[in-house]
DNA sequence: GTCGTACGTTGTACATTGTACATCGTACGG
DNA sequence: CCGTACGATGTACAATGTACAACGTACGAC
């Protein structure tokens, strides 16, 4: 079958009753369960953040239990159901600071950076797809907790959910490159300095700068000014300053309430 | 060997070759090659724009090229810089619309539309990493073109670049989430309504408005205004206009280059 | 108490992948 | 004209998710 690193694979109740930690209905028979679907979700959540998603591996994880592979799907449907509920996990246990009073750019600083804790805690968690995400009592808390930094801003409910998805999405992103770089800096022997000193002869030969003025000017600026040909770091400082400035435009129209708030 | 499925595995030197075409220096022996590299990046582009990321395969783009598996790799070291190959093609393809003279807000609209259009012709790239970018004289038309559009805006060089950065961290965060939810609709046979036909009921019994106020409210407010529970083209008018608002605070700064040019 | 049966566990097996390796045939340089 | 470099291919292997069947366990009904 086609490996999925996708949630939400199956089917739509069983998944959420695995969220939700739904008791079966019918009564335990046969030999007692040696684990339980919270072990799993731990060993599964410890093999990755370590060893990223390409280490992710059901045969990993059992060996983790020292059960055999298909004994984990007692405990879950398969690989993807196994992803939806360590992420709902992973969202259960992010910290929820209570900024309530505090104006309302320290309050989606507060969301951001909870956020970037999360991916860089659990770097997986930022390539996942997120598309339908798995709505488990972490995932619900989430977006409740987000969903209070925008609340009594003067925005309809359309207009929280488009601003939190901005936002979130621009963390996300961010994320990612930060996560693939150290992913390719794992996997791959070559070092950024190896890679640039066997491709910079080559490049320079064909590269024209007469050609590319602006690509060299600037490609090389911003290469010197970070370390490496680019810097995370810098680009979520800078990101979310113009994010924010983007909002402000939104949230303080000249209305009553966001000033109150602001 | 780890399927890859990101670029910059190999050799960086012969991946360079590669995406500039250098003639291999030695003469030409042995029997006539049958293909070339463009044949096989063709190949490979047509199963990807069409069966994405997880239908490209070596046998598969062997089977269109009517040759075997093992021949591919006489024109490419490997998946992975087939793959960058593959993504420095796409960027050469894309069309670049001159908009010198424009105001700046109109300039990076085009440059983001252009994007949007690349991610919505060939999806897979919005999916690839892109973390060392195959620098190939696509990639490199692709960043000239691009820097600009930001160009005469009083911006120094690394502003240009993080800007630019900004904008189309953007246009790929939300291509790709909009390129997962085609994706999960087309290998699911679980459509989005009967996802909410077997998932509600049970979500409607464990999820509490009490507990969860604003994001029963809101989460079903913006489920209802856009069809589904997210919607790409809504969040891609939203965020862009914010992304142009927030830069505009740091363009517009009282120089007299931004306004001679806004 | 006894026994049938539902259920947990596991070994085996298969399809699918990227690609290493050896083989074979071809056509160019000497 | 012929040795050899090179293109094409068949075979093979390791890694993956998971279907399937066999096996053993312990609870519920009597």
């Amino acid at each position: 079958m086609r490996a999925p690193d996708v949630t939400s694979g199956g089917d739509p109740a069983r998944t959420l009753a695995l969220l939700w930690r739904e008791p079966s209905t019918a009564a335990r028979r046969g030999p007692q369960r040696g684990l339980n679907l919270d072990a799993v979700i731990e060993a599964a959540t410890a093999v990755t953040n370590t060893e990223g998603l390409t280490g992710l591996t059901m045969r990993r994880v059992a060996q983790e239990l020292r059960v055999s592979p298909m004994t984990l799907y007692t405990y879950v449907p398969g690989k993807a159901e196994l992803l939806d509920v360590m992420l709902d996990a992973a969202y259960g246990r992010m910290s929820r600071a209570d900024t309530t009073g505090q104006p309302w750019r320290v309050r989606l600083t507060a969301v951001a950076e909870e956020n970037r804790t999360l991916f860089e805690t659990h770097p997986w968690t930022a390539t996942v797809s997120t598309l339908r995400p798995p709505l488990g009592p972490g995932a619900i808390g989430k977006y409740e907790h987000e969903l209070t930094a925008l609340d009594g801003l003067g925005l309809d409910d359309v207009e929280m959910d488009d601003c939190l998805t901005l936002l979130l999405s621009f963390v996300q992103a961010n994320a990612r490159v930060a996560a693939e770089a150290r992913a390719t800096a794992q996997l791959t022997t070559v070092t950024d300095e190896q890679w640039w000193a066997a491709a910079g002869p080559l490049l320079a030969r064909v590269l024209d700068p007469a050609a590319y003025p602006l690509a060299t000017r600037v490609g090389s600026a911003a290469g010197t000014a970070h370390g490496s040909a680019h810097d995370p770091a810098h680009a979520y400082e800078f990101g979310l300053r113009r994010l924010l400035d983007g909002l402000a435009t939104l949230i303080e129209r000249t209305t009553p309430a966001a000033s109150e708030n602001s």
